[in-house]
DNA sequence: CCGGTATGAATGAACGACCGTTCATATTTA
DNA sequence: TAAATATGAACGGTCGTTCATTCATACCGG
């Protein structure tokens, strides 16, 4: 009979199974705040069988990270639609809106990618913020540069401007602080890129 | 005889010799990463002894919180005399400049504050982000209204433009990421001021 | 000044529970 | 039947917390 592939995605049930409770848990309480015994009693599925689709707990909470990191830059996610929505910064509100819906999306991977910082020093993500720029500068040269000032970067622009989204979206969304910017998340959109724009001077 | 600081650092008393150790361990392994014994070895006093001076590991956590807070919302921090440095946004660069310290020199209590989020699910941390915009209009008010276009929140702005800052800074000091947005910090502060003031528009 | 003592800081052994991992074994699958 | 998958008891540690005990100091009436 064919081998499984072993180092691919999970293909059998239960392995997922063990992934899916691991990401409630580890999300919830973090990774050492999380014991291998609530992860299997959550999966379903007996204490050692953990063991035989993954070589150990650490192992288990990179598996996690790389799944999100796989489905987060498939084809096809709302950030890469907004990116070529329209030539930066003619996209700007679509930006603040996507970054909204993915981080309401992948709010479990951002929240891991806490946890990697806060248990692991950031050692399985680092590399994910170093190539930021690149990938970013990647979109803007497939959509072409907008009406951006002459003195302005545009991939570093446009890096700010999804920062912002994205932390704004986090801190309502991860910190569960409601409207901190005193107005609603479409309103914030709108005050983001009205400032974005054209400035905040007179 | 009293326990004489054998250590470099002097300290007042045992409690805060707990305190510092549980900070730099804390921040290193996270809360549940860290065992008491650990704290008690690298404070230089024994395991029992925490129990005298703190209810408990989580009342540890909190008393640590707290000091931080308490140091952070002293005056003469330089976040403060940013925002007294001139009315916005004629202080953006001075807004940036002093994120950058004090990411610098509050590095700890930012991680501690992410370790709350991912293991106590933002349970200490939470009042900190909903009383935030209350904070800023407070400073609004009493540096006055700066050069800002009549169809731009100051309270808004100022919000948006240290968070972007604090965020740059943050992923660079506590990720570990150099030059994230390909430039040096000084520079990433005036390019980021540059779009606060006027936009990216042509 | 005295001896007595109340008080809190300090200690580390001990406790029961739980930790991650292994393993002998059983069951399912192909 | 061979391999893959599943089980849960067992192992050696470590966990947070408690506790009996010791020690240093402050306060007392005399």
């Amino acid at each position: 009979m064919p081998a499984a592939p072993a180092k691919a995605a999970p293909r059998a049930t239960n392995a997922a199974a063990i992934l899916d409770a691991a990401n409630r848990l580890f999300c919830k309480k973090g990774f050492h705040g999380t014991s291998t015994r609530e992860v299997a009693e959550a999966a379903g599925v007996s204490l050692g069988n953990i063991y035989n689709h993954f070589k150990g707990k650490e192992e288990l909470f990179a598996a996690l990270l790389e799944r999100f990191e796989a489905e987060y830059f498939a084809p096809g996610q709302p950030m890469a639609q907004a990116f070529l929505d329209a030539p930066f910064p003619a996209n700007i509100e679509a930006i603040g809106r996507a970054s909204g819906q993915t981080v309401n999306k992948f709010a479990d991977y951002i929240l891991l990618i806490y946890v990697d910082v806060v248990e692991f020093q950031g050692r399985h993500i680092a590399k994910l913020f170093r190539e930021m720029r690149v990938r970013y500068a990647k979109h803007v040269a497939k959509a072409g540069r907008g009406a951006v000032a002459p003195d302005v970067d545009p991939v570093a622009a446009m890096m700010m401007v999804t920062l912002s989204y994205f932390n704004y979206f986090t801190v309502e969304k991860l910190f569960g602080v409601k409207n901190h910017f005193g107005m609603g998340d479409e309103e914030a959109i709108k005050a983001f890129a009205r400032i974005f724009r054209r400035g905040v001077e007179r």
